[in-house]
RNA sequence: GGCGCCAUAGCAUAGUCUGGCUAAUGCGUCGCUCUCAUGCGGCGAAGAUCCCCGGUUCAAAUCCGGGUGGCGCCA
């Protein structure tokens, strides 16, 4: 099993439509996916929702609709981004499903067999939003912060999960998991304060997992989305790389692995940890009226488009993010530099050998694809930077058309166009995890079927025979 | 309140760990230029007290101390 990959994201609250976080997140482990297929590993890419958690119920009772209802519907908005964003996952999981909440069960009863679960009593201040305690200083006007809402103060018996035995295996496991260094050491430094034991049991609601032998009781919405990483996929577990935003990473930097220690399972390598997207320096948020709809701008440009502009976000960094910022890109970018491109080198082709190209030796094009920094910065995660340096060379490739003047030079004219094609080539591998219908459209273009890693280098196509169709990227009018 | 991160042209960033040529790149602006191409490509120019004050050093964007401003994490 050398050869497989196992990578999810997080699973979505269903209790609204889907935000551009959500579009972005899913692209982020959609182009690690799709590299990793390049590279020639066996993946499995699942993404999925959480329809457990109590927002849900609370959200559906607003709209006036059954539970069962309203997370179908929203579920559904889920699964038609992912479609739209052309996000090629093997499973979308629900929380809802039966396996699922068998595998919460065996997983909950190896931990009581363990020991690691006793029963005591927790009071405190109770947000819903968070949908966990929260403490009594943190409160900003006696509202949680985070969801602007007043917690409800409570007192109930609950079952705790022993989380403080695993405090030394936490530091020293997460040393080698997380992903970027300053998110690690945000858990470190909490790591090296009190570790407090957590409660996982919930009262008083008909939603969610049964409590195993004890019906008076929930799961913990916590501890049952987090199993969907194994419950989705028992036959691929461990995970290779979880994807998540960084709200959630205490949840999956130590609880996570503290139930998979406690329950015997492996753990996973490593975990993702994206920043946000942000509209003009703030965060993205009903109340301040700057959500970006995903689906609504699907519905305008095409699934590249959309792809394009959130890979030129940083993976890490919070980062802002708008149409006109999609539109730029797409006419300087996408349209300018590379439709531009493809659109000029098959006219030079079609023009002076009728579309076919025979291979040639003297390759100067390619040395000035530095493929290993872009290796270097998938292995890494940056995917911002390794599609950057894939510019690099779109931009050589459009230097080199002007400095050969192919129009003008008759005599190594075939030399010069069988260089550009293998470049056209190569640029289609290296853009198919960031773009790949584009990647598409321009093989079909060059007459070739989409290649992989390997087949990054000069002379593999001995004859091209190519065919011009259409502009790549349409210019997109700004304000429409 | 505690811990941590950041501050570089109009904008977005690199460079800081391992101090050293006229501080780099992209967008924007301006100029020149090609004609194969989607009014596109290429070349060039202008534009920065590298947040402030002080220290270390032959030499500081970079290291140290203090200040200011912004941000993050805190069960």
């Amino acid at each position: 099993m050398a050869n497989k990959f196992y990578i999810t994201t997080a699973i979505d609250y269903v209790n609204g439509r889907p935000h551009i976080g959500h579009a972005f997140e899913k692209v982020i482990a959609d182009a690690i996916s799709r590299y990793e297929k390049q590279k020639g590993k066996d993946v499995f890419f699942m993404t999925g929702v959480d329809e457990n958690a109590q927002k849900n119920v609370q959200a559906a009772e607003k709209e006036g609709v059954s539970v069962k209802e309203f997370i179908d519907k929203n579920t559904n908005l889920f699964l038609e981004l992912c479609e739209k964003l052309n996000i090629d996952y093997d499973k979308f999981v629900r929380t809802s499903a039966k396996e699922h909440a068998k595998v919460v069960h065996k997983i909950l009863k190896k931990i009581l067999k363990k020991g690691d679960i006793y029963k005591g009593s927790y009071e405190g201040y109770y947000c819903g939003g968070c949908e966990a305690y929260i403490t009594e200083k943190d409160l900003v006007d006696g509202k949680c912060p985070e969801h602007n809402e007043k917690p409800k103060y409570m007192k109930e018996d609950a079952y705790f999960f022993k989380l403080s035995k695993y405090k030394k295996d936490l530091i020293k496991f997460v040393k080698e998991y997380i992903i970027p260094e300053s998110k690690k050491n945000e858990i470190l430094s909490r790591l090296d304060g009190d570790l407090r034991d957590v409660c996982i049991s919930r009262k008083g609601s008909d939603w969610g997992i049964d409590f195993p032998d004890d019906k008076n009781y929930k799961i913990w919405v916590w501890v049952d989305a987090l199993i969907n990483y194994v419950s989705g996929a028992e036959d691929k577990w461990p995970a290779d790389v979880h994807v998540i935003g960084k709200g959630i990473n205490w949840f999956h930097s130590v609880i996570w692995p503290a139930i998979l220690m406690s329950a015997g399972y492996k753990l996973p390598d490593t975990l993702l940890v994206h920043g946000y997207l942000i509209s003009g320096g703030k965060k993205i948020g009903k109340s301040l009226g700057n959500v970006v709809d995903p689906l609504e701008l699907l519905e305008k440009y095409d699934s590249d488009v959309v792809r394009y502009a959130l890979f030129r976000c940083s993976v890490f960094d919070d980062s802002d993010f708008s149409e006109d910022f999609l539109i730029e890109r797409n006419n300087n970018e996408l349209a300018n530099d590379l439709g531009n491109l493809v659109s000029r080198v098959l006219t030079l082709c079609e023009k002076y050998f009728d579309g076919k190209v025979k291979k040639t030796k003297d390759n100067d094009l390619i040395k000035k694809l530095d493929l290993k920094k872009i290796e270097k910065y998938f292995e890494k995660y940056e995917l911002h930077n390794a599609l950057a340096e894939v510019w690099k060379f779109i931009n050589s490739t459009n230097k080199y058309v002007n400095d050969k003047e192919p129009w003008k030079n008759e005599k190594d004219r075939d030399v010069v166009l069988y260089n550009l094609l293998e470049g056209l080539r190569v640029i289609s591998i290296l853009i198919e995890p960031f773009i790949p219908e584009s990647s598409e459209k321009i093989c079909k273009q060059l007459g070739v079927k989409s290649g992989n890693l390997k087949e990054i280098k000069f002379g593999i196509v001995k004859e091209y025979k190519v065919k011009k169709e259409g502009v790549l990227f349409k210019k997109l009018e700004n304000g429409n």
